[in-house]
DNA sequence: CTGTTAGCGCTTTCAA
DNA sequence: TTGAAAGCGCTAACAG
C-alpha cells in the first residue's frame, strides 16, 4: 500500500529532529523544559513522520490508564440503545476518552466473556446494561479497581453506582391513565419479567390495577417478547382472544411497536375500525408513535441523558474525588405524554 | 472499593503457582510444552487472582496487533449507522476483536481528530462512514499499514476499499416508479448535494426526471436537511407552496421521517383527507413506515450487512491474503418495495 | 518441559 | 535544558 508501512516510534522522531527520545517525549507532553527551537523541530519532525504516540504502550507504565471505557450494551441496534451510547460517548470525549463498545445480545455469558476482554484492554471502567443476574464478573471489575455502573438496570447484590429510569412509577401511571379513561381489560406486552426492568414495569402496571380493587387477567398478559416480531405475534394473540383487551400497556418500545404493526395489519383487511382495537400506552418513546391508527401515549424519557448520566457517575469515580464513596442509585423521572 | 484495587500481572500467577512467568504465558497460550499438572496449577492461580492477560502490553511486541478496529460514524443514534454498527461488531467479533467507536457529528474535523486518536491506539483497521471530502487523515493512516474501509460514502481520490449502496439506481427506480404512477410534480427532499450519498441520489432522482422529457422544478427540491426536524421544516415549505408537489422522494430516512410528521400533523387539524397529500418515495427502510397515511415505497437495504461486508474487507486485508491487492468497490444493491 | 535474557515503545527518575 | 538508565507487562529466542 505504501513504502512506509511501519509506524513510527519516539526513536524515529527523535533521531530524525537530531535530540534524544525524552525531548521528543517531553515535548509531546506539553514541551516542559525544552527549548521552544528544538519543540519546534521536534514537531516537524512528528509531522513529516505522521507520528502518533503507541498509547497502548503509555497505558502499561504505572499511574497511565488507558483512556478507555468498555460499554457493554444487550442491544446496538436497538435506537433506544444506540441512543445511550452516543449519550455515553459524548461525555467520554470531554475526557478524551474512547468506547470500547460491544454488544450482550442480551447473553450473560457473552457478557461475562467481553467484560474479560474489556479487563484484559486495561479498560478504565465500565459501563453495562446488565444481560443477567449474576455479578461476579462485575464485581471482579470493581475489585481490581475498575468501577462499574450499571445503566437501565440493577443487579442485586451489587455494590455499584446505578442509573435507572422510574420504572414502577411510569408503569403506574401510565396504567393508572387507562383505568382514569375507563379502561378494565388492559393488556400487557413486555419482557421477561426477570429483566429488571420487565419485572419493575410489571410491577407498576399491576399495583395501579390493584390500587382500583381490579386484578390482572393472566390471560391478557404476555411477557417474553424480546423483539417486535415477538411482539406481534404476542399482539396477534391478545386481539384474537374471546374478550381482546380494550387498551393494552407496552412495556417497551419494542413491544409497542410490535403492536402497532399487527393492529395496522389487521385494520388492513378493511373489515374493522380503529375504534375496534385497543388504545396503547407505551414505556418509552418512539419515532413515528403521533402515526398509530389508535391513541397512544409514551412514558418519555431521554435516553442520550441516561448514557450521559451512566458516564458521569463513572468519571466522576475515575477523576473526580468518587473513589471509595459508597455507590451511588440514581432513578431518572420519566413523564408521561399523550402523542395522539 | 476492595482491598486489593491492583490488577495482577504474570509475575504474581507465576509466584502464586510456583513457576515462571514463561510458563504462565505459555499455558495461556494454549499450553503447549507444559506439562498438564503445572498448567492445572497455573489456571487454578489465575482464577484465584482474576488475572487478565494485559492486551496493551501484549500488543507493542512486535507481530501482535491490538486486535482493536476503530469506527468511526457520523451518527450513531441514527438507527441506521447503529444497525450499521451491529453488523461491523458482530463480525468483529468473530475474529476476536472489538469495536473503538467514535461518533463524527457530520463533523470532518472531528473525524480527522479521531482517526488520530484511534492510529495512537493502534488499532488494526479502521471503517468509515466519512464526513468530509479530505483524505489525508486516512490516506495517511493506509500509509502507516493500517487500512481503511469506506462505507456508505466513497472518497475521489482515496484508494481505499468501499461499500455503498447502488444509490443512483435505486433513486431512479424509486423515482422512475411515481412517474409511472402519473405524477409528473416530484419534490425532493434530502442531506445536501456535497455528501456522497446526497449528491448520488439527487443524481438518480434527476435521471429518472430526464429520461421523461421533464426537468427539475428548483422550488420542489430542498436539500440541506441533516435532521427530522429540519425536513419537517422543509416539508412544510413543499406542502404550502402554490403549487405542492403530488409526491416526495425523500433521499435518506430522517427526510422520510420529516415528511410523514409534518403530514400527519396536516391531517390532524381535518380540513383535509390524505389523498389531498402528496405520495413518498424514501431512500432507507424505517420502523412504522407501513403506518404512513399516504401511500409509500421504500427503497429498502440492509445496513447489517452494509456493516458486515465492510468489516469483511478490513478482515481480508488484515487476517486474509488481501495486503496489496488493489481496491475494491463494492456497491449493494438495494431493492424498491411498496409499503402501502 | 522449564527458565533466563532481552526488548517491544514509552516515560519516571536521576544525573549532567 | 537535556540525556541515560531502568522498568512497566509481556513473550520470542535461546539455553538448559
Amino acid at each position: 500500500m505504501s513504502e512506509r508501512a511501519r509506524r513510527p516510534t519516539v526513536k524515529e522522531v527523535a533521531v530524525r529532529a537530531g535530540v534524544s527520545p525524552m525531548t521528543v517525549s517531553r515535548t509531546l507532553s506539553g514541551g516542559l523544559n525544552v527549548k521552544p527551537d528544538v519543540q519546534q523541530r521536534v514537531m516537524e519532525a512528528v509531522a513529516e513522520l505522521g507520528y502518533h504516540r503507541n498509547e497502548n504502550a503509555r497505558s502499561i507504565r504505572p499511574g497511565h490508564s488507558s483512556g478507555l471505557i468498555g460499554v457493554a450494551i444487550t442491544n446496538i441496534a436497538n435506537p433506544y440503545y444506540s441512543t445511550f451510547a452516543l449519550g455515553v460517548e459524548e461525555e467520554a470525549a470531554l475526557t478524551g476518552r474512547r468506547i470500547l463498545l460491544g454488544n450482550t445480545s442480551e447473553d450473560a455469558a457473552r457478557e461475562a466473556d467481553l467484560v474479560g476482554d474489556f479487563l484484559g484492554r486495561r479498560v478504565d471502567g465500565l459501563i453495562v446494561v446488565p444481560a443477567g443476574t449474576t455479578s461476579a464478573h462485575l464485581a471482579h471489575s470493581q475489585n481490581q479497581g475498575v468501577p462499574v455502573v450499571l445503566a437501565s438496570r440493577r443487579i442485586d447484590g451489587l455494590a455499584a453506582d446505578s442509573v435507572v429510569l422510574a420504572d414502577d412509577d411510569g408503569a403506574h401511571r401510565g396504567t393508572s391513565s387507562l383505568l382514569d379513561r375507563g379502561h378494565t381489560r388492559i393488556g400487557y406486552l413486555g419482557n421477561a419479567l426477570s429483566i429488571f426492568t420487565g419485572g419493575r414495569r410489571y410491577a407498576g402496571f399491576v399495583r395501579a390495577l390493584e390500587e382500583r380493587g381490579l386484578t390482572v387477567d393472566p390471560q391478557l398478559v404476555a411477557t417474553n417478547q424480546q423483539t417486535v416480531d415477538q411482539a406481534r405475534e404476542a399482539t396477534r394473540t391478545l386481539l384474537d382472544a374471546e374478550h381482546p383487551p380494550t387498551a393494552i400497556f407496552c412495556a417497551n418500545n419494542r413491544n409497542a411497536i410490535g403492536a402497532l404493526k399487527e393492529i395496522s395489519a389487521q385494520l388492513g383487511d378493511g373489515t374493522r375500525a380503529p375504534a375496534d382495537f385497543p388504545e396503547i400506552v407505551s414505556f418509552d418513546d418512539f419515532e413515528l408513535a403521533e402515526l398509530s391508527p389508535v391513541p397512544i401515549s409514551v412514558i418519555d424519557h431521554d435516553p442520550r441523558e441516561l448514557g450521559r448520566t451512566a458516564a458521569r457517575l463513572l468519571l466522576d469515580r475515575l477523576d473526580g474525588g468518587e473513589r471509595e464513596t459508597p455507590p451511588r442509585a440514581i432513578e431518572l423521572p420519566v413523564s408521561l405524554r399523550g402523542v395522539r
